[in-house]
DNA sequence: ATAATGTTGAGCGAACTGGTCGACAATTCG
DNA sequence: CGAATTGTCGACCAGTTCGCTCAACATTAT
C-alpha cells in the first residue's frame, strides 16, 4: 500500500521546477541538491516525466529542465500516474480489470473501487501550483525561524 | 500503491469463516479450496489473524478455524491493518511520522494525510458481515445463472 | 497408537526498488 | 574545429519484498 520514492522524488523535482519558473532551465544537479535526490537516479524520473510531457529539456552548457506548461495546469494525479503507473490499490479496480477469482465481481471490490475513485478525485484536485506555493511559504517560514 | 495478496487472501478467508458461522470449525484445506488460496500460504495468514485476535483455532481431527467475534463486529480496516501493517500511502503519514527531508512538514504531506484518513474511514465503515452478505448474494446469483 | 489437524520457522525463486555507472548525443563557447 | 558542459539511455547491481513451499513439530479425537 506504499507509494514508491519515485513519486515522492518526482513530485519534488517538479515543485522545484515550478518554483524556478521563468528563471530559465534548471540543471539536474541543482534539482538534486535542493531536493536531496540522488542525481543519477533523478535521471530516470526526469526521463519518465519528459516522456509523458511534463518537462522538456535543453542540452549543452546552460541547459537544464523546464516545465512544459503552467504549474496550475498540471495536477498531482497525472504526475503520480506517470511515475507510479496507477494509484489503484488492487489490480482488478483498474480500467478493464476483472477479479481473477470470482466471475463478475468479488465481495471486496466495491470498497476498493470507491477508495480508488476518491483517491483519484483528491489527487486530481491538487495542482503543481498549489504544492509550489505551499513549499515556498514553508521556505519563507523556515528562513524566518533561522533569522531570529 | 498496491495492496499485497496477503490482504486479499486474508479477507477472503475471513469471509469464508463468516459464511460458515455456527457450523463448527472450518479447516484450512476447505477455506483454501473455496477461496482459491494456496493452502500452505494460508497458514501464515491465519497465524497472523490469530495473533491479532480475529480467529481462533482448534487442533486435532475435527479441528479448524473460527471467528472470535460476530462478523458485524469486525471491520475491514482492522483486518487489513493486521495483514498489511498499515494503509498509509507514504511513511511520514503514520503515527509519529516525520518527513525526513523537510523540517516540520513537506509540501505534499497534507494531500496524503487526507487520503490516508479517508481510506481509513471507509475501511472502518465496512464490516465482515457486510462483505459476507455480499459474497453470499453473489453466490446465489451465480448459482441461479448456472441453473438456467 | 494412529491419524487428522493446526503451528512454526527456514528457505526459495522471481520480481521489484532504489541507485550507480558508463557510453553517447547535443549544444555552447573559445 | 575542439573542448567543456549538459542531457539521454540502457546495462547493471545489491538488497528487499512477495508469493509460496516444505519439513518438523504440537495437539487432540478416536
Amino acid at each position: 500500500m506504499k507509494l514508491s520514492m519515485k513519486s515522492d522524488y518526482g513530485v519534488r523535482a517538479l515543485i522545484e521546477l515550478a518554483l524556478s519558473g521563468g528563471e530559465g532551465p534548471v540543471q539536474r544537479a541543482e534539482i538534486a541538491a535542493r531536493q536531496h535526490i540522488p542525481e543519477s537516479y533523478l535521471d530516470h524520473l526526469l526521463a519518465q516525466l519528459r516522456r509523458d510531457g511534463f518537462v522538456r529539456s535543453i542540452r549543452g552548457p546552460g541547459g537544464g529542465h523546464l516545465l512544459t506548461r503552467e504549474p496550475s495546469d498540471m495536477c498531482l494525479l497525472h504526475v503520480i500516474e506517470s511515475l507510479e503507473g496507477s494509484v489503484a490499490p488492487i489490480a482488478c479496480v483498474e480500467e478493464g480489470g476483472e477479479c481473477p477469482h470470482e466471475p463478475g465481481e468479488c465481495a471486496q471490490r466495491w470498497v476498493w473501487e470507491d477508495i480508488y475513485q476518491e483517491t483519484r478525485r483528491r489527487l486530481g484536485a491538487v495542482s503543481l501550483a498549489d504544492l509550489a506555493e505551499r513549499a515556498s511559504a514553508q521556505r519563507r517560514a523556515t528562513a524566518a525561524n533561522y533569522s531570529i
